[in-house]
RNA sequence: GGCUGGAUGGCAGAGUGGUUAUGCAGCGGACUGCAACUCCGUGUACGCCGGUUCGAUUCCGACUCCAGCCUCCA
């Protein structure tokens, strides 16, 4: 297996540290909103990456965690006239709701930085200790960023290139602008928690650092997250652990492409995002799921509903292959669908070519249920069997097919009375009659499909 | 200004130093009472200019354009 390291900016072999298992962090939430679909993206991306090395043989440990407490947490609260408490309890219950429906499994396991501030302020004391860090009077305290040799390494950057100050503002009580805060001084009416410096609460970066390290160890091997997260998030990290440590930090840094709207990045500075909950309203889950899965990880998206409905069509066509078809799992002789499968995710997850795979077997599929009926069962449990890596193709195909995306003026036993009617009418040869009730439900977005063993029906995939 | 990516057929989207991605749409055919579904067939796509090579969309260099990061953001 190969993987794409973002610090070295090539694809390398994956070797985990201990054979067989692996430990991955990715960076979750901060939970003061609704998710959008930037951080569908990353939910979906690291699920198939889980399942796939599941799939694979690993044991892997996945650990995202949640920002339960931050300046826009407190900001929100307050705007809402709320404790930061229900808001963010809240706000994690919608997030758990989305990713359920999204197909994306739980982490193994989902530290909050509220649960884990003992571990933050002892990775703190350590960095003082050592010199990376110094209480200001102001009873903040800093990373001194120029301290650790190696800053700017996973973003190939050199401090003095930086712009320094030019959108940062300066801090008086910082030595250096670039300098960043591990613990910030709370006011009396905020949240706090006592520590050596005064009561505050932690900056932003170190909680990944402690909870990584705290929950996988001082060296781990995955660390993921999304596009916008390698600077300066990420480089804090690597300083913040490898300084406090001694030790290599993360082994294979992995990011999420963008999901962009309009060509603009989807983003909640540019107000440009579409939440998870909006766009399920109208579209299946699935469909967003296999939107996320047919573009690779790391290529940036375009979203808009055109997509969505191409995404659409095409799981119609995957649950039309397996309409009608009882699935054996028990597949033999079908070895060449799993190898190409394999080949394309060994390869830095390559779903886009998996999904190529799963589309000749689907043709495959189609073909053999006309011409080898014997052999459709194997066919169509290899699908769902490959495809179920991905996180798809699991709904009872009539479920998909017939989905709840539009409403239907008839019931179903409405339908099949019409359905009726047109059999009777053809039995009579009154094609005019047949096709007007054919027309008839076509135009309520009910599509007839005949076929020797009868008539089915479906809901007209958008155009 | 510094640093990352990217530019593939009508659209989406993989990939490769010489041979079919795949899906949607289109076209021709089979099936059908006619359709739909399905199947078969069908497209000299690789931003621009140079270089390396017997041969480059694929490697190297310049250029143009697009996006992202350098402030919170997934």
């Amino acid at each position: 297996m190969q993987i794409y390291n973002t610090l070295t900016r090539r694809k390398e072999p994956f070797i985990p540290i201990v054979t067989g298992k692996v430990s991955m962090y990715v960076c979750g939430m901060t939970v003061y909103d609704y998710c959008h679909l930037g951080h569908a993206r990353v939910m979906v991306a690291f699920d198939v990456i889980t399942r796939y090395l599941r799939h694979r043989g690993y044991d892997v440990t996945y650990v995202r965690n949640i920002t339960d407490i931050d300046d826009k947490i407190l900001k929100r609260a307050e705007e809402n006239g709320e404790t930061i408490d229900v808001l963010t309890e809240r706000m994690i219950d919608a997030m758990h709701e989305d990713e359920a429906r999204l197909n994306v499994l739980p982490p193994s396991n989902e530290p909050r930085a509220t649960g884990h501030i003992g571990d933050i302020i002892a990775m703190i004391e350590t960095l003082v200790e050592k010199g990376f860090a110094y209480p200001a009077a102001n009873g903040d305290v800093y990373y001194r960023v120029r301290k650790f040799t190696d800053y700017g390494k996973l973003n190939n950057r050199q401090l003095d290139d930086m712009r320094s100050g030019a959108r940062v503002e300066v801090d008086v009580h910082k030595e250096d602008p670039l300098d960043f805060v591990l613990w910030k001084a709370a006011k009396p009416t905020e949240a706090h928690w006592p520590s050596p410096w005064g009561d505050g609460r932690p900056g932003w970066h170190i909680e990944c650092s402690a909870m990584s390290t705290c929950c996988l160890g001082d060296t781990f091997d995955i660390h993921g997250g999304g596009p916008d997260l390698t600077f300066p998030h990420h480089e804090n990290e690597i300083a913040q652990s490898e300084a406090a440590t001694g030790k290599t930090y993360v082994n294979t840094w992995m990011h999420a492409g963008a999901v962009r709207v309009n060509q603009e990045k989807m983003s909640k500075s540019l107000g440009n995002f579409f939440t998870i909950r909006d766009v399920l309203v109208e579209h299946d889950p699935e469909v967003v799921r296999y939107l996320l899965v047919a573009s690779h990880y790391r290529s940036a998206i375009n979203y808009s509903v055109d997509s969505l409905h191409e995404a659409r069509k095409s799981l119609t066509r995957f649950y039309t292959a397996l309409d009608g078809v009882v699935s054996n799992d028990h597949g033999s002789g079908l070895e060449s669908y799993s190898t190409r499968f394999t080949a394309a995710m060994d390869d830095d997850f390559n779903t886009p070519e998996g999904l190529a795979v799963l589309f000749d077997l689907a043709r495959d599929l189609n073909r053999a249920k006309s011409e080898t009926p014997e052999k459709a069962p194997l066919l169509a449990g290899e699908l769902k069997r490959l495809a179920g890596v991905l996180g798809l193709l699991q709904q009872v195909p009539q479920t998909f097919l017939k989905g709840a995306q539009q409403q239907i003026a008839l019931s179903d036993a409405e339908i099949e009375a019409k359905i009726a009617q047109r059999h009777e009418a053809k039995a009579n040869k009154d094609f005019a009659q047949a096709d007007a009730i054919r027309d008839q439900l076509a135009s309520m977005g009910i599509i007839l499909k005949d076929s020797r063993e009868g008539t089915t029906w479906v809901i007209e995939a958008p155009q």
